[in-house]
DNA sequence: CGATAACATGAATCAGTGG
DNA sequence: TCCACTGATTCATGTTATC
């Protein structure tokens, strides 16, 4: 069982970190406000989808909206949903680290006053993405499409946000080696996966499927990141969260859904370190100067460089600088004024003699890098 | 060549009427606003996106990608933007019918603005449709989800809109039988389809597939209906129109896109009432990435994968990459490696024990291929 | 002339680090 | 906060050039 969290025992300041892994009891808005700045990685949000339908919505200060009915007040409801997408958007925004990215998962009933919002607040939305369902409930009317699309958006924490994680190497590898799209492929969540209570009734209404979860989280967290879900439902992020190594924060009002989603939590089985290694790409390798592969003897000043058509040709100064047609720099700086280019990656384009055939020095450079790897 | 209105003439009441199948040259709200309440049946914009770009972009190799940084789509701030949006979206809902429907589309950038717009005007969402695209151009720097689909609202004048057209059986019929779901697939607007100037350059920047807009005509209007289009660009909802047996009515500020709208609908021929029946959209043999066989849970994080001779071995790691002696990849890369192969075909190579037999993995891409054939 | 390679391009909010 | 510098990064399709 995972550990549930009365809010009243978080306000009593418990300690910091006790609220990893469990499920705070609470509002969602109070309960936000009861957790530190900028101390979580990743947020994983599934909020009420809309008024129409008849689901009941709480302002932040907790009191019902009135129920939809035929005669209801289309922009009163509007506006209602609005304050509380804006109330619990800020709130998460203030627990989110500065390098920490939000999923929002809804319809087109809220999905568009979601987006605006998290505009307005100053996310900076980095992509939607759609989850296409193999198997959405038909349409029974006939008078429309079938819905069989759900959307996320997913947004860095400030506009022109940097450094948030991105696993892009490890999906392009799982994808056939082309780069993930933002249109998805994935089962509702039935069969057994699908939460029961005793009377045989599916214990949440919108159980999400711990397949998109995991591509979620697979995708924009790294093995030890807190992931918080201020909607936890059925528990469906923590027991992803801890599958595969991550740590999460729940947070519920209804105690049916908290005891299903601790039971369930506690029976997930953490995978091992091995599997979780999440592969990386260049960008994650350690630098390794030019300099280096002179100091260590891989190339001698004097030595030419050209690139692999023979076009282009420098010499290596003791300096680590290369020199050609009287102007010299980096290898990156130069390689691109031979071409009259911008920019050049100086390690992809400039080669050695070795026999007969031409080498990229980038060749040498993972020398270096094996050789540093058995240092570690 | 189709009719070119000024909207000083329109303005000056030559008569009801002698705007049909003309493009009205002017200002988009200033155009509407004289236009008659209630006069058209069905309404397509593709309004300005408010693309907010960095710098230059550059491809791999070093090549400038062409921005869309026309000065239709600079807006001050979001503010200004939704000014601007509520402006021609009420002007739009007023010359709409009460049995019509409007279509807008976007993407991320513009898309939840528009669509909480909508539904503040009191216009009734009837449903969101992905356009996915074949080709989509690629992230570059590989930071993101490749953006491979932009959204379309449709929606009904009035809530609870009822009457309106929404061709049902028409496009079940045309999609082997099942209803038409809200995920559509069609490539981006190239080729012979694309309209170049004299001197080879498209003629707009984002000018929309046909096939896309014929699929639009077809399932929300009758033919003789009237289209109005706010944003005509390069015309391709009235020559889809036309095409298609249906009346439009275009509005565009710049002479350049309107020469270039009016030249190509003139040449469109209609098609006879029988071929107005039915259309299908093109399907695509479905991907399936060995990432999707883990998500499935027919394989599972930890399982040992050999070939078929038993070899080579390696673990399946929870991110969809394979690990064996040291190294990781995908399953092509590193079937490659510890064959010590420049490439290799990971589908056949690697196999998974089954009692005491090994099977390839390309028997599970098989199972999943069988259930997705219907959706493609 | 045919096959093949090379090049071009599409609605893009597209980097991270250290001084 | 700004600036300089390193150096990582693309998929599908259509068109043109080359052999």
């Amino acid at each position: 069982m995972a550990a549930v969290l009365p809010l009243a025992d978080l306000k009593r300041q418990v300690g910091p970190g006790n609220w990893i892994n469990s499920i705070i009891k609470g509002d969602c808005v109070a309960a936000l406000e009861a957790l530190p700045d900028h101390s979580v990685d990743a947020i994983f949000a599934d909020p009420p989808y809309n008024l129409q339908l008849g689901g009941a919505l709480h302002r932040p200060d907790q009191s019902l909206v009135d129920a939809v009915d035929d005669d209801w007040d289309q922009f009163a409801s509007f506006e209602a949903y609005d304050i509380f997408t804006r109330a619990w958007l800020l709130a998460c925004r203030r627990v989110l680290k500065p390098t920490g990215t939000i999923w929002v998962i809804g319809s087109y009933h809220n999905i568009f006053r979601v987006g605006a919002i998290m505009q307005d607040l100053n996310f900076w939305l980095l992509n939607d993405i759609v989850w296409r369902k193999t198997n959405p409930m038909p349409n029974f009317k006939g008078r429309r499409f079938q819905n069989a699309h759900e959307t996320m958006i997913w947004a860095s924490r400030d506009a022109k946000g940097k450094g948030y994680t991105f696993n892009y190497d490890a999906l392009k590898a799982s994808n056939d080696d082309v780069q993930m799209r933002s249109d998805w492929l994935f089962p509702i969540c039935s069969g057994g996966e699908r939460l029961k209570g005793e009377d045989g009734k599916k214990v949440h209404p919108t159980q999400k499927p711990e397949a998109l979860m995991a591509r979620v989280i697979m995708a924009s967290t790294r093995p030890g990141d807190v992931i918080l879900d201020p909607f936890f439902g059925s528990g469906t992020t923590g027991a992803v969260a801890k599958r595969l190594g991550r740590n999460f924060v729940g947070i519920e009002r209804e105690q049916d859904y908290i005891d299903a989603a601790s039971a369930r939590i506690g029976a997930v089985e953490p995978l091992g370190k091995a599997e979780l290694t999440v592969m990386t790409g260049k960008k994650a390798e350690p630098r390794v100067a030019f300099n280096t592969l002179i100091e260590a003897g891989l190339l001698k000043p004097g030595q030419v460089l050209s690139d692999v058509k023979r076009r282009h040709s420098a010499i290596i100064r003791a300096d680590g600088t290369l020199a050609a047609n009287g102007d010299a720099g980096s290898i990156h700086r130069l390689g691109a004024k031979v071409q009259g280019l911008d920019a050049c990656n100086g390690w992809t384009f400039w080669h050695f003699q070795e026999g007969e055939a031409l080498r990229p020095i980038d060749d040498l450079r993972a020398i270096i890098r094996t050789d540093l790897a058995k240092l570690s």
